[in-house]
DNA sequence: AGAATATAGTTACAAATGAAACAAAAATCA
DNA sequence: TGATTTTTGTTTCATTTGTAACTATATTCT
């Protein structure tokens, strides 16, 4: 069970990931990037992290690309110099704009085989799992 | 919903992986290949491959490590001196027979947050969306 | 048969990833 | 206040992984 899930999830990401990565040249970290700085401006590197559930390190490495393809800008936090509030940039925000739609019609494809009721079926037991998950790693 | 789905999977297999890691020092394809080698003796690498879905090259890896280990042995095939027949060696079997319970037992315990119907939902689920994506890769 | 093509498995190389060590700034606390 | 600890983000290093190139054998086609 737990490989067939680990299959299918490996094809999923694929599929999705080579779609947008053709068309703007930027990985899964830097997407899944500018897709919470779109719906989120001036999150720090951390607060990125937190929502995309990524590594510190990925996401450092994301922004930095980011920066430097000028879809991101920073701004060093006056509040505390070591954090910096990111933004998209206008090209960002052009990336963004295009590529959600995108993904999301490419995710819609893929979970169209399920109907409505599957679909929600389907999120109850990823979340259980979840909860289940979380428990068996606290204990070690 | 990927998204979610591809964390969690990461999550379950990281789990898992350093649990038989911890007591056997094999890594996720080498327990992959004993444990198909411990269902179907005498597969090739080719096929061991196909019933895991994993690379080839992962395979020959694995098999490589694992017949240093001496978990597995090779014999040339005399129809076609290219391929080799695979089988576990008795200290693979040990491994085999010590192993499988204990994934089984953590795989039970990361499913055991669902009940019986819920587990058999999330199976025909995955096979419906396992089809999408084969569907959907097919396509490209 | 002989040439061209396909297949099994390996090796070499490159990209992605995360853990650990690190520097700089902030927070705590004595 | 000054010393210690914590936190933010980066860099370094080792591991994992897959793609492409390769060797050896087998198959197909003329």
């Amino acid at each position: 069970m737990p490989y067939r899930l680990s299959v299918l999830t490996n094809r999923i990401s694929a599929l999705i990931a080579t779609a947008y990565s053709e068309s703007f040249g930027i990985r899964i970290p830097e997407w899944r990037t500018i897709a919470v700085l779109g719906e989120s401006p001036g999150l720090t590197h951390s607060e990125v992290a937190e929502r995309t559930a990524m590594d510190k390190v990925t996401v450092s490495r994301a922004v930095r690309d980011l920066v430097q393809k000028q879809f991101v800008s920073r701004t060093t936090s006056w509040k505390d110099r070591r954090a910096a509030h990111l933004h998209l940039t206008p090209a960002g925000k052009d990336v963004y704009l295009n590529i959600v739609p995108m993904a999301l019609s490419y995710e819609a494809r893929v979970f169209q085989v399920l109907d409505e009721q599957e679909r929600a079926s389907l999120g109850v037991l990823i979340d259980k799992l979840q909860r289940g998950v979380d428990e068996l790693s606290a204990e070690s």
